[in-house]
DNA sequence: GTTAGCACTCAATTGGGGCGAGTGCTAACA
DNA sequence: TGTTAGCACTCGCCCCAATTGAGTGCTAAC
């Protein structure tokens, strides 16, 4: 009753998952005993399966059935066994190429990332673009449109461009515009979305004189768009890939991820805060959205100086390709990280 | 041998399509004496249905089930038979009020926009931004972020916003820019997309002196931003709910949808220019997707004085409900056409 | 500790029979 | 001539029983 993981038993529990990663069907012990000579018979492959059942590795679907692992058994699998692969020289040049062809905007990188993790793994594919909230302010401007109302543009040290319509309820004069632009662009550089407080919009808004309403109803929005999530954009990939996958082939659980996926809502909790800017994998219950406990989530955040932006996520069956998609988010987590240095200048 | 429609045909026709757009199940003649009275028995029925059949406008999806239309069928119906539905109250005052709640961003209209129509009709709905391309040039400015780099920001008579970075190879003096981007502003007001040539781009540079270069780069810009019709944002909502309807249990059907529902070109294509500001109802093949052959689109676009700036798209069952989607989609279009009118005082 | 052998389980497949919704045709009727 | 009742026929669907086959657990022997 040798309730230890000895070394042949990982040798067929390793057998079972990478089975059942490809197959998708339940794995018998005669079939190990013909495909993967061990050396040992079914009959011994039945008793220490059935010792892995007994520790929770694997689980029966049902009897008369084969084995099919269990989350801890994906979780031991991801942990101990599993091999970090390289990405192909050609995998490799392809992310390369995404990232050096969009460098200039920031939005369209995001984008193109999304696409090319999808195209890569054959998995649904999240992205988060650089959140302004945890960015410093570079540039802040006013630009008039007509009488009483202009667009306020803000450029983050992560060059991300957001820009928010103003109405005022007066007329305000361009030139005064002009004017009040330069001193809230020279007071707000270098701030943080916790920098600006009630108490600092106020009291810079009071050095605006007589425009005092307009430049608290300017900072109003700059707060507003430095401190909300929920204007973040979200960029998303491949969602049709899951319906390729024969475990969602139930239209029940389809129709679940769909729904978690089409939401910005569930998105944003699915991307949460990832503590470090390790990679994470996220089987099964794991993950904080139980429309997604059929899923396993692998998702990482881009960062640069210790400090995270935004989050990419790939979202797929729990038998996906683990090794792949872990190599294929560090490659473009290398990338992306080091664009947003040399962006950032942190 | 009477092949015309008369009264009593189309009576029948009328009762199969509405049956099946209800419950998706082929419909047979003794259903119809026993459902609809209409004092005529099944084997009358069966007759006429026969007729009906070999016209072209219903067919059996094998022999021993009931008849269902055909796009034929379809067509007729929405030309002919269809009753102009008017919106319920909760509804006119639902769309009213999505519109209302988000009249200052124009983005954020268009995505509420999608939300509303596809939680209303229960169908997939896409809806593209204000084109660039049809709008005039209300503002133009600059916005400095470092040395050799700014914000194109440009406003359109539509009240889009749309921002590019553009990067130079040289140093520009953030003083230096304001002028010049003051010139351009004045120099592009009330232009569109076909007003700026490359002729007319190097003559407005040479405006600029010494500046020459960075001119014309952010003159590219402008004019690329104005002309593309990729960079153009679409959103849209309800993609699941597809997976509700019966006709698309089968996975490939549901798998073409997707894919013709995730690619923005795809999109573009199926939006495609809808000639004049009526409500479009294309039925099956009738679209210009082939993805989509089993589906039918109810599409229009939103205009002012004439010029069309966008589209809705509302993507379901060649059985959806034609008379809701075209009323909601009658509603939510009188509103915006109010809003552009109002913002772009064309 | 390993293995062969055997009894057992159970999902999936197969095939036949009956059901029912549907049609087309024909003959009779108004 | 249009309408209807009646009937034979078709065929998808459902149910059921039998069969198959992949798999297990147990036991006894090596």
């Amino acid at each position: 009753m040798s309730m230890l993981l000895n070394d042949r038993k990982i040798k067929i529990l390793e057998a079972i998952i990478n089975d059942y990663i490809q197959t998708a069907e339940p794995i018998g012990s005669r079939t190990i005993a013909k495909k993967y000579d061990m050396g040992i018979s079914s009959a011994t492959i039945r008793n220490e399966m059935s010792d892995l059942e007994d520790m929770g590795f694997i689980v029966q679907p049902h009897a008369s059935a084969g084995r099919i692992p269990t989350d801890k058994g994906y979780r031991f699998f991801v942990d101990s066994l599993m091999r970090r692969r390289e990405l192909s020289d050609e995998e490799a040049q392809f992310l390369q190429s995404v990232i050096a062809n969009n460098i200039s905007q920031i939005d369209y990188m995001m984008q193109e990332t999304a696409k090319a993790i999808a195209a890569l793994t054959k998995c649904a594919t999240i992205v988060s673009e650089p959140q302004v909230k945890k960015a410093r302010i570079k540039k802040v401007q006013f630009v008039p449109v007509d009488e009483r109302a202009f667009v306020m543009v803000l450029v983050t040290d992560t060059k991300v461009v957001k820009n928010h319509m103003v109405y005022v309820d007066r007329a305000v004069d361009p030139l005064a515009l002009a004017g009040l632009s330069a001193l809230m662009d020279s007071g707000l550089l270098g701030k943080s979305s916790e920098d600006i407080t009630n108490d600092f919009a106020a009291s810079m808004a009071r050095l605006a004189g007589s425009d005092y309403d307009v430049a608290l109803a300017a900072l109003r929005c700059v707060s507003e768009v430095m401190k909300t999530e929920d204007d973040i954009q979200i960029y998303t990939s491949g969602i049709r890939n899951i319906l390729s996958f024969p475990e969602f082939s139930d239209l029940e659980k389809a129709k679940a991820m769909f729904q978690a996926l089409e939401e910005k809502d569930m998105l944003i909790t699915l991307l949460g805060k990832s503590s470090n800017d390790k990679i994470q994998v996220l089987i099964g219950q794991e993950n904080s959205l139980e429309l997604l406990y059929d899923c396993s989530v692998i998702k990482a955040s881009y960062s640069a100086s210790g400090q995270n932006f935004g989050s990419i996520g790939i979202i797929g069956p729990k038998r996906m390709d683990y090794s792949q998609a872990v190599a294929v988010l560090g490659g473009i987590l290398k990338h992306i990280n080091a664009v947003l240095k040399a962006i950032s200048g942190r």
